[in-house]
DNA sequence: CAGTGGTCTAGACCACCGG
DNA sequence: CGGTGGTCTAGACCACTGT
């Protein structure tokens, strides 16, 4: 249930387990909305760790949106009306995860292509650079068809996988990393709406000219190399994008 | 210019004019695309401050994407493939300038009405807050008609601003701000696909049944009270949402 | 092994707020 | 004025990477 003592660092630092502290006293109610928390001072001593250490949990909190502080007066929990967590990058997998659906998929079409001249140029790749994978999969939650997902990874003719490892691992990204070793890092989402064509349509099923979402992506590793780009369509009667925003 | 010298705390602190250096040596291209820049203990005796505060530079230019860290390897100047500072919170009125066009607006409903009650409820507000101020706005870019703005703000009958005011300043949140000391601090927002009624193809103007982009807002003061419910609707046409992700 | 970033300490002084 | 958060220092040791 959570500990109230700071231990030596072994796994999780001593700023982590602080902040766990303190934001399980607030989800506890504790600390109430809006209340103050005790100062930088008192939980140096309460715990025993040193105020720098006591200030890298609360940036932690802060970011994430638990406290804020007010210069002069003190650090205050935050009111539990918005959302706590920004919303940050993740897989579709993840994504449905989160929101208590069970994420599916079905191939539709996976192989070397030669990447469309436009479509390169756009991304900045090198002119060498002609070929990628292209990954175009159907999207389901809980076994309902929600979307139509097209991706280009412009891999290495050494970075390779088989069809039959994305269909058993489901996600794209779990297998990027562990198969290799390319860690998902940052995005660039451009949101739009759109209205279903006749292809479409048949695809997801619905009727031609009913709304969609698309959202297209770049997205890249953590040395910011490029992994993919992915076009997706969502059915807009089965999927919204949410978001947290913080003011810097 | 900028700046090779770091002075005394003095409006801007130390941690900030180092960050600013190193973010403009690697926006010059004096320290490269994917480039290993100086370490933190060289950073620490080149400007002669301590490795906290260079380590405090270092974070806040992580969190923009200047820069990356590789335990044991470095800090590396980050490949300029993606945007370089996440989306943050911002009212239309900036959106629009940082697109390089000029914002404008219509009122075309200003007063104050009766909270819907599964609105209040949604929003987690007291009973006895039945009253809000409801501003309905046309929104132009460049003259050009981009989308409907439907606010709802929950203000006390202390908390009043003229609709001329509005109409001077341009931008609500500014008006907010300066006026009453409400500050934008941060803000829930969900982005879905939707096509257009015969009253709102009017508005617009277009088509009935071409495609909308909505986005329902609830927008919180830095204490987490909330100022404002908002759904917008955007033409497809004419404007597509953007943000930059990153993990954690 | 040396060099890097990651964690942590015990102090100091400044800027801001309230009584 | 005392108490708060904001900035800053000069150290220390740990964990990780490469050679």
């Amino acid at each position: 249930m959570g500990r109230d003592h700071i231990y030596p660092y072994d796994l999780v630092p001593k700023y982590g387990q602080l902040a766990d502290i303190i934001r399980q006293k607030i989800e506890r109610g504790e600390w109430g909305s809006g209340e103050l928390i005790p100062s930088e001072r008192e939980l140096e001593g309460m715990c025993q760790v040193s105020r720098t250490t006591v200030r890298q949990a609360l940036d932690m909190l802060v970011r994430r949106g638990y406290v804020y502080r007010d210069h002069g007066r003190g650090t205050f929990a935050a009111l539990r009306k918005f959302q706590n967590s920004l919303h940050t990058l993740t897989s579709f997998t993840q994504d449905m995860k989160g929101r208590g659906l069970q994420p599916g998929q079905k191939i539709l079409c996976f192989g070397r292509v030669e990447l469309p001249a436009p479509l390169r140029q756009q991304l900045g790749l090198p002119d060498e650079m002609t070929g990628a994978l292209r990954i175009e999969r159907m999207r389901y939650a809980d076994g309902e068809p929600i979307g139509i997902h097209d991706s280009y990874l412009p891999l290495g003719p050494d970075q390779v996988f088989e069809r039959r490892e994305l269909e058993r691992i489901g996600s794209l990204y779990e297998l990027l990393e562990t198969h290799l070793g390319l860690v998902v890092a940052e995005a660039d989402e451009t949101i739009e709406a759109t209205i279903a064509d006749q292809h479409e349509a048949t695809l997801l099923p619905i009727n031609p000219g009913e709304p969609l979402l698309l959202m297209k992506c770049t997205v890249g590793s953590q040395q910011r190399q490029l992994i993919e780009y992915a076009k997706v369509l969502y059915r807009a009667d089965r999927y919204q994008y949410s978001i947290h925003l913080m003011r810097d």
